[in-house]
RNA sequence: GGGGAGAUACCGAAGUGGCCAAACGGGGCAGACUGUAACUCUGCUGGCAAUGCCUUCGUAGGUUCGAAUCCUGCUCUCCCCA
């Protein structure tokens, strides 16, 4: 068993606060003291079911505190999918079915594990508690705080100031989370720094209902591969975590020199020592596209395996830098029949799924972006004869192979 | 309950009777460049049987030779007052 600071030591890495710390270091005293791990709270909202490296962040610090011997509260938010999040600019957010919630709950739990010790980590499902709360359950919760508080939170004094509309469900939210807090009696919370509010109003609910209030610690959000704004599925600036290896390797290639070190703070297994190595050598004229490939074999292993990731470097070293076409690629099946006496080169992408519209496909030709065989195609009525494994190819790096 | 403002393409935002498939910016895609799928530069960015035609400016009607633009109802949002 670690002594508390090397715990808070280990604690304190990658995060952005602890709040407040003194009473993290009382509770992990307790902890070693009585022998008892302390309950680890995180929430999941199980409406998208991939989760991608911006999630593992906080889950990478869950396995941390598990190593430490702690337990993990892993809360699936099926009550608040069900109801339905209106929060942001997407009005129309649609509500999930219980159908949706228990599938999505399960691939989410799936992913999860390859990070997590599933030994050390209770699964709980927020409906349990929050769907047999009656009315005046609600009622005595929603008194317990008020509207000047809530409109504290940034992006709601934000929408609030410029006009936005914020619905009532949303300052429900957090009062909401905050009773997760007192149902499952949590020691410590994990979150994201955007979660800081939700995080900080679960304490006052959990002294409102006397228990003693949580710890917690928060984590950046990771930026995604633009490297401006945080990894998000909605955004298209994710990397998700059951991806193919070739793509996660890929992805990570894609990303900006300077990225490439936040991600190395807040992914790698690397020690900060050597990452500081790392940094001065690149400095000193190696090209970090060297690091990059090693961070980018690192993450990709994590969620397949060394091999994958091998096959995945290879094949990224051959197209992007040798400039070869991929071995494996998508195929497209059509029929000797379709294919008699060529087939038009506008049909043919469309069917390959390189693109949604005839206008799509001559804008494209137009453009120098279509290759059959490595052969650029600028006429956009060309009948192109075609046969079994032809290459299709739409720009850099969308391929597809013919099959008859 | 009363008064006012608004809803435009993926997002933000201009346009206020014909020159509007709709400026500009962001995003996305492509081309050039590159160690890179980064940066930068350039082009494209509603659809179709394509020098034309069709659909789109919250929604349903109306006025007009002609409507994103004017009128009316409806839906939704914001602000002020009570």
């Amino acid at each position: 068993m670690k002594t508390v600071e090397e715990q808070i030591t280990i604690i304190r890495r990658g995060a952005v606060q602890i709040i407040p710390e003194d009473e993290l270091r009382e509770k992990i005293k307790r902890s070693i003291d009585s022998g008892v791990p302390m309950r680890i709270k995180y929430g999941a909202d199980p409406s998208a079911p991939d989760i991608h490296l911006g999630h593992t962040v906080p889950l990478r610090k869950l396995r941390e505190f598990q190593d430490l011997g702690h337990l993990v509260v892993f809360i699936i938010g099926d009550f608040t999918a069900l109801v339905g999040d209106p929060s942001g600019k997407s009005k129309t957010r649609k509500r999930l079915s219980s159908e949706e919630i228990m599938e999505n709950a399960r691939t989410y739990q799936e992913q999860v594990f390859k990070i997590l010790d599933r030994e050390k980590t209770e699964v709980v499902y927020n409906s349990s508690w929050l769907s047999g709360l009656t009315f005046p359950d609600v009622i005595d919760l929603t008194s317990r705080y008020t509207v000047a508080r809530m409109l504290e939170r940034d992006d709601f004094s934000k929408r609030y100031k410029g006009g936005k509309p914020i619905s009532i469900l949303e300052f429900l939210y957090p009062l909401m989370q905050g009773y997760d807090s007192v149902a499952v009696k949590s020691d410590v919370e994990l979150g994201g720094t955007d979660q800081t509010f939700n995080l900080l109003v679960a304490r006052d609910i959990q002294r409102e209902y006397g228990e003693t209030p949580q710890a917690i610690v928060t984590l950046p959000l990771l930026e995604g591969t633009d490297g401006v704004q945080k990894m998000s599925k909605s955004l298209g600036n994710y990397i998700g975590v059951s991806e193919p290896a070739l793509d996660i390797y890929g992805k990570l290639m894609s990303i900006s020199d300077d990225l490439m070190w936040r991600y190395f703070e807040l992914l790698s297994a690397r020690s900060m020592a050597e990452i500081e190595e790392a940094k001065l050598e690149c400095a000193s004229g190696t090209n970090p596209m060297v690091w990059k490939k090693k961070l980018a074999f690192e993450i990709t292993e994590r969620f397949s395996s060394a091999p994958e990731a091998g096959t995945a470097r290879e094949q990224f070293e051959s197209v992007h830098q040798k400039k070869e076409i991929p071995e494996e690629m998508a195929t497209v099946q059509v029929s000797a029949a379709e294919v008699s006496g060529g087939i038009d080169i506008i049909t043919l992408l469309r069917r390959a799924g390189l693109v949604n519209t005839n206008s799509e496909a001559r804008r494209k030709i137009q453009e120098g972006a279509v290759r059959i065989n490595n052969k650029k195609i600028f006429e956009h009525n060309a009948v192109i004869p075609v046969k079994d494994n032809d290459i299709i190819r739409l720009g850099k790096r969308n391929f597809r192979r013919l099959v008859l």
